[in-house]
Order: C-alpha cells, then sequence, then structure tokens
DNA sequence: TATTAGCACTCTCTAGTATCGAGTGCTAAA
DNA sequence: TTTAGCACTCGATACTAGAGAGTGCTAATA
C-alpha cells in the first residue's frame, strides 16, 4: 500500500503542482505531457497520477477532471524547495540604501516595508510589530500632556520606543515629574523590560511614597503598559496588499473571499495566528500549508513567514498569506529578503 | 417638462427608497401598494412612478424591473431627512462613561470609536487622525535612543502627542541635548506648528549654532515633521469594518467589490477623498452619494462623515463608507454620535 | 515486466429553448 | 383624476443536448 516515491513520480508531482500554481486549472495527463516533454507517455502519466492519488499527493475535484494538489502535495513540493536552492535574491545593499533615504523612525519604516513585501509578491503582506523580550530599559521619561495627563515614554537599550498616555486623578506639578523622572530613570535603567511586574513596582512605590504624594495611579499603569510590551499582546500589525487576493481566481467564490477578508479584518484574529506560530518555531521561516492552519476559515490559504530581529533579542514577525496555490518558490525568497531587509534598517544606527 | 413635486410623489418616493434599501431589489408598484397602505392603487403609483422617472429620482434597471432610486434620489432622500428629527440618539453620557474607561490614549480611543461605529452602523468605518491647525507647541523634547538616533516628541497646547525617530550622522553628548532641548523648549513654546517653516527654522540654526556644533539634520527634521503634521499629509487613517462590504448584496458582483476594496486598501487613496472633503465643507456633517464622490470607482458607495473637535482647532474626520443604498438615518444619527463622542473623550482630560 | 495505444465512459460547461412571473405602459371606463 | 384590465417585456429558472477534456481499463508492444 504505501508506496515508494520514485525520482519519476517525484518529478511528475512537482510538475503537475508547478502547472496548477500556474494556471489555477486541474492538470491533465495530456495537457501536461503536450506542455512539458517527459519521455513518456499520457496513459503513463495517469498511472503514476493514480498513484500520486493513493498516496495523497493529489485529488480530483471530480471524476472527469484533472488533478489538483492536495495540502500534502504542497506540502511535499515545498518541502524540497526549501532543500535546494531557491531564487537568488538580489543583492540587498542596493535596496537597503534607498530605503533607508525614504523611511525614518520604526513606524514608517514597517509600513513601507509591508508594502514593499505586499508589491513584491502580489500577495498580501504584514509585520508585526517587535515585542520587547529581553529588552532593558535604557531611559524612561513623564512628560505633561496636559492638566491630569502625562506621557510615558520608554525607550530600550536595543533602540525600541514605545509611548502611551496615562490619565490621573490628581495633577503634579513640574517639580513633582522631574523628581519621579529621576527616581524611574535610577531604579529602572538597565532593567529587563519584563521583570518590571506587579512586585516589582510595589516595592518601588514604597520608596516613592516617601517622595512623591501621589504615584499609584502612574505605577499601575506603567505596569500594565510594560507588560502589554513584553508579552506582545494586542502588538500592532501593520498590513498591506489585501486587495491582491481578488486577483485570485480560487476566491472569486464570494464566501472563500468572506472567510479570508474577516480574518485580515480583526487584528487580534491576526494576533492569534502569529502568536501561535511564535511558539512553535523560532527561527526558520514557517510556512502553514491549508489545513496546517489552525484556524478553519484559513484551510484555502497558506501563510510563510520569517522572524526579523533587532539587537539582542527584540524581534517581529514578518510575511505573506496568500492562497494554498501560491507562488511558494518567489513568496518565500522574497520573506527571506524583506525579513533581512527589515533586521537591517531597524537595527542599523545612522545610515 | 419640469413638474412639480407633490406631496403624494414625496410620499411615494420617499417609500420606494425606504422600500429599496430594506430589500436591495427594485420596487414594483403592486408589492408597494400591498405592503405599504397608501389610499390609491397601483395603477396611480404607476404614474406617479413614471413621473418622478421623468423628472430623474427614479430609474428602471429593465424595462419590465421595478424601479430603484438614483443618486438625485437618495440625495432627495437625504436632504428631507436631514430636517425632519432623526432617532435621537441614546444619552451620550452612559457611552461616555464606559468608554473612558475602555481605552485610554489616542491611539487607543481612536482605534476603539472606529471599532464602535463600524459595530453600531454594521458598515466601513473610519476615523483620521486629528490635524495640528492652531495648535501651539507646548513641550519639545528630544530623548537619546542610541547612537545617532534622537526620539523627538512634541506635545501641544490642546494636548496633542506626535513623536518621530531622528537619524543623525554625528554623536550627540547628554550635556548637548539638554542644552539643545533647553534652547528649543525656550523658543518654541506657544508657537503655532504651521509658523514652525524653514524660514523660522534658519533663524534659530544661526542662534544655536553658537552653542552646539550640529543642529542642521535635526531641524531640518524638525521642520519636516512640523509640516507633515500641520498640513495632515500622511495622517493616519483607522479603518474597522471593512469585512461588513461583503454582507452587502450589491457587492456580491466582484468587480464592484474590487473597486471598493482597493480603495479602502490604500491609505493615501483614502487620505485623498477625505482632504477633498474637508476643503469644501467645514463643519456639518458631510454627505457624498454615489457619483457626487469625485472619485469614479466610489460611483457604487455613499460616504458620510462628520467632524470632531479636540480643543481649539484641532480636527479630524470621522465617517463611514458604504453602499449608496445605506441605511442613512441610522448611520447620519450614529456619525453625529460618534462624532460628538469622540472629541469629549479625547477633549477631557482626566475622565 | 513496464509502457503505451485505444476506447468506452464520466462529468462539467455552454448554448439553446421553453416557461414563469413580476412589472410595465396604455386604454378605456368609472 | 383615478383605476381596472390587458397585452407586452424581460430577467430568472429549469431543462436538454452536444462538445470537450479527462479518466480507468484492457490488450498489445518493447
Amino acid at each position: 500500500m504505501v508506496e515508494e516515491m520514485s525520482e519519476r513520480k517525484i518529478r511528475v508531482l512537482k510538475t503537475i503542482i508547478q502547472e496548477h500554481i500556474l494556471t489555477a486549472e486541474p492538470v491533465g495527463s495530456r495537457t501536461l505531457a503536450k506542455k512539458y516533454d517527459f519521455g513518456f507517455s499520457p496513459a503513463t502519466i495517469r498511472n503514476e497520477m493514480a498513484d500520486l492519488e493513493e498516496m495523497g499527493f493529489l485529488e480530483q475535484p471530480h471524476t472527469s477532471a484533472g488533478r489538483i494538489p492536495t495540502d500534502m502535495g504542497y506540502r511535499f513540493y515545498v518541502d524540497s524547495l526549501k532543500k535546494s536552492e531557491l531564487n537568488s535574491p538580489p543583492s540587498i545593499e542596493v535596496y537597503l540604501q534607498q530605503l533607508a533615504k525614504e523611511y525614518s523612525g520604526i513606524e514608517d519604516v514597517m509600513s513601507g516595508m509591508t508594502r514593499l513585501l505586499a508589491n513584491l509578491t502580489q500577495y498580501t503582506a504584514f509585520i508585526s510589530e517587535p515585542a520587547f523580550t529581553e529588552s532593558r530599559v535604557n531611559r524612561i521619561q513623564l512628560l505633561p500632556v496636559s492638566k491630569k495627563r502625562l506621557l510615558l515614554v520608554v525607550i530600550t537599550d536595543n533602540g525600541l520606543v514605545n509611548n502611551k498616555i496615562i490619565n490621573l486623578n490628581k495633577d503634579l506639578d513640574e517639580k513633582q515629574l522631574e523628581d519621579l523622572n529621576k527616581i524611574l530613570n535610577k531604579r529602572l535603567k538597565g532593567v529587563l523590560i519584563e521583570d518590571i511586574d506587579q512586585e516589582f513596582l510595589s516595592n518601588l512605590q514604597l520608596e516613592l511614597q516617601r517622595r512623591i504624594n501621589y504615584t499609584a495611579e502612574i505605577l499601575e499603569s506603567l505596569q500594565k503598559e510594560m507588560s502589554n510590551i513584553s508579552t506582545k499582546k494586542g502588538m500592532k500589525i501593520h498590513l498591506d496588499g489585501t486587495s491582491y487576493i481578488l486577483e485570485q481566481p480560487e476566491f472569486n467564490d464570494i464566501n472563500r473571499l468572506k472567510k479570508v477578508l474577516r480574518i485580515l479584518d480583526r487584528e487580534e484574529e491576526l494576533q492569534k495566528i502569529l502568536n501561535d506560530i511564535n511558539n512553535d518555531i523560532n527561527d526558520e521561516l514557517s510556512i502553514r500549508i491549508g489545513a496546517e492552519n489552525e484556524l478553519e476559515d484559513m484551510e484555502n490559504c497558506s501563510l510563510v513567514l520569517a522572524r526579523y530581529h533587532i539587537a539582542r533579542g527584540a524581534s517581529g514577525q514578518i510575511g505573506i498569506i496568500g492562497p494554498t496555490r501560491m507562488e511558494y518558490s518567489k513568496v518565500i525568497s522574497s520573506v527571506d529578503l524583506a525579513a533581512e531587509l527589515l533586521s537591517k534598517l531597524i537595527s542599523s544606527t545612522g545610515r
């Protein structure tokens, strides 16, 4: 029952998948034999196809149609792709210099890269903002915004910036604020973001209470924000090229389209998907094909994503969402390239 | 030829439009007479319909179908709606208190309100971030992020916050930075954002050069950012409920859908649309129906938007994009309510 | 024994045709 | 001025037939 995968079978399978990716139609033996110059006849291909179907790599939409790849077929294809060499990416340096001129500031780089990746691949692209894991506080600053309102700015040793408005019940004068800033910096500088938890801060509060009459609310906000940025909960996701999905013939079916767009419309949904993948592979390129995705509504989609890195520890995700029938070869090399570019763009200090 | 608009015609027209909004189908005289209890027969309605068609308020998809409203028909309907009373919105205070608890910080309030408005109306909602017109600098602060990298934070007198990373070619030490911050604050506090232009800054530079050796790049970035935030160019637009469009039967036609989604996918496109409307009406609720929109691809859509205000001058836009056949009554009152809520939520100092 | 030509069969897709029904415009009567 | 009546229009739906692409199986071939 369990057949061996002969060289010829592999060749046939790969060709079918490539042809299907190209045309979005079921692939038949006759067409295949005509278009590609195998050394054998359609009948032989038919036999191989029947075998490949039995093995689970192909399926027929209906009895008298050609074959289309199953998720398992794509999986085989993708795995064999990763081993062989991919399109060597164009020189990174060229891109880098140009991009560095166009964008400044993380926010800007992120949305710029998302767009770039979407344009490059012609699929929907996303980038999640970096989580602050293993980052240490380098500077913390409270600035007065208006009466009873402060801006909290946190800058880490690896150059990440986060800011947040804090609403208060009482007012603090300039002098108190300056004191507070001094103490906070003194006590927090060099501390790991994830270590600034409730316990840490209630100790801090004891010290503060002696000098400043009103700190509970500030520390509470501080703690909440620290936990947010270190766990990446609610972390922003940049999205671009959503409308490219519409160009894919498999999504002319409005119900399929709805499923996907509903996911893309909900940031929390995406966060959940990314976090799940986050946990099981840490560094390599991750690929989820069709039903490999936890979410049932993603069954017609594939997801290709990489992790980009900023200095020590801090990292985020960048990738593509497209139909199962996507141009994996192109997408994989593009995501790879984009991740590398993004890492360099953000980490590069003053380019 | 130019007929008078009798009371009865108005009644028929309005009823047809309401019925069409409800069903999304062409409205026929028989159905109408059966469902609504006019004092006259289908034949009379037919005559009125023929008149209304000649006057441009209705049209027939084909000879033997019922009537659907034209853009002009909707326009008449909407104008007459605005005069009569709309659904009185629910008590704002109730919402306010709840929302103020959930959100903190502008970013948060904005995306929260966008989602709220989308859920309320079941159409796509958007909010543009407030432009800094008529805002004055209250505090300006440069913070070191890493070598050759600064964070510029600008806080205005009306409580708006903006920040931006600046890349430098040289490095500044703490002392220089402190000096620079002092001088910048002294010279810029109270100045209108839009007054901080090239000329203003080149004067400033003369003064600075004496004390700090390296400022050109910083001032250049400062100027660029000031011009960005005062002209609202590239101002962020929050969007939510995009997938609600899919529920509208008129967008089962994939080509119509493509047109709209392609616009929503491009922030610049939206910015352009909003800026155009921005210019011609300043305060009241603006409504663009179908072909009234400049953009041809918006011909099947209507846009309802209001301006929200934060303290003196600073304001942004909030609204809905939906099919021409939208529930104007509900949408108008919702947008009105949302604009008011947003204004209060953002301006409220410490609620 | 592996391959292939031949052939009957299957199933989707498209075009053509008939029918139904909601809706219209027009005419003539109330 | 309104309305009942009626012939007519046209999209939507259902049905049918034929074409085409593809298959699996069998028997002949290398």
